[in-house]
DNA sequence: TCAGCATGTCACTCTCTGGTGACATAAAGG
DNA sequence: CCTTTATGTCACCAGAGAGTGACATGCTGA
């Protein structure tokens, strides 16, 4: 029987787990390491030297969890045009990232570490993403040039979304109140649709 | 006479700005702080507490200089529509961005750094990001989803840029050698005239 | 019950950073 | 020549972080 005892690996183990996401969200991965890890957990950090054996085994653990933090992606309605489908998604990746300050800052953190330092959660979170999409497109065929807008608007929904965090705005387009928001919605819209047509 | 002196308040003035362009450029915002400018340098800290009342005054002194960094803008042919004026300025953006890691750096840092923190920085660069641009524009017209479109555009490079200068691709497409750039260039070239048209 | 182990805590070292006061000396002017 | 000031250097402090060895104690099985 497992129980909730004051003495218990995996709760503790957990715990961790949870404290580094937490402090990532909330602290960036600028303040992200063993001290603020075990403060936000509520334990000595010698634990993240046994449990782990250090940051980096913490991290590889994150990435094991990277792919639930988008949450479903939206369901492909079989009627669409591929087009609508990628208008869609681009809209539901760019709701999902604004909400979603945990991603915001790995998506940071890979920008600004050292290359392959992060090559795990890089990599977990590049197959999450993958699964994401391949999960919202049904049958559907893309058209020859679709890499590349594909790759232009999610390039261009994450510098909106990191910039609007920061700044409140990107390049004098404001970013703050959800009106904003949804006219950058409209306006994307019915770019990826006249793009697609 | 104002030689070559061993003491020299202008000369050091100067030298201690030119260190912090380097140590910003090629340690990252992450390792920039008065003892690495220092060392860059190679004089005292305590030069900077004196000459600029701190890494606060040094970075608003670095603002000043923020307009040079991106060089000319390429100047506008006459007979040319808008969009092959947008094409045009996007790629030149995206090469001159390419080629300067300081802007990349700095970039970087207002997206990671605790919003206001970076204030004077900011404005002066997106001060002379406007000029550049204008600088570029002769007497064209914008279409009236321009502002839309071309913040899609600098967004979506900037994006390419910096997860290039890290990981050597993004979202899968590569972004390592020059053949993979000038693929990119091309299609976006006639992404732009494609959405312009 | 009690010995042994796993879990958790503490204290410490080492290094780096920002910041400051005291000191040395070159330059300039009387 | 000598005093004064500006320029530059050094030594130090406090704080934070990574990492480690020693210790305390709850849990478990014999």
């Amino acid at each position: 029987m497992v129980e909730t005892r004051t003495r218990n690996r995996e709760a503790t183990h957990a715990a961790l787990l949870e404290a580094a996401k937490i402090t990532l969200a909330e602290q960036g991965f600028q303040n992200f390491g063993v001290n603020a890890v075990a403060r936000q957990a509520g334990c000595d950090k010698q634990l993240i030297y046994r449990y782990f054996g250090g940051l980096d085994g913490l991290l590889e653990a994150m990435g094991g969890d990277v792919a639930t933090w988008l949450g479903a992606p939206p369901t492909a309605v079989p009627g669409t045009t591929y087009g609508e489908w990628a208008a869609n998604l681009a809209d539901a990746y760019m709701m999902a990232l604004r909400a979603n300050p945990l991603l915001q800052k790995l998506i940071l953190w890979e920008l600004s570490a050292a290359p392959g330092t992060l090559a795990p959660l890089t990599q977990a979170r590049s197959r999450a993403m993958m699964q994401w999409v391949a999960a919202a497109r049904g049958e559907l065929e893309m058209p020859t040039d679709a890499g590349l807008i594909n790759a232009v608007l999610v390039a261009a929904i994450q510098q909106f979304v990191l910039s609007a965090a920061v700044s409140g705005s990107f390049s004098g387009l404001p970013l703050r109140e959800d009106a904003d928001w949804d006219h950058l919605r409209a306006g994307l819209r019915s770019l990826v649709l006249r793009l697609y047509s």
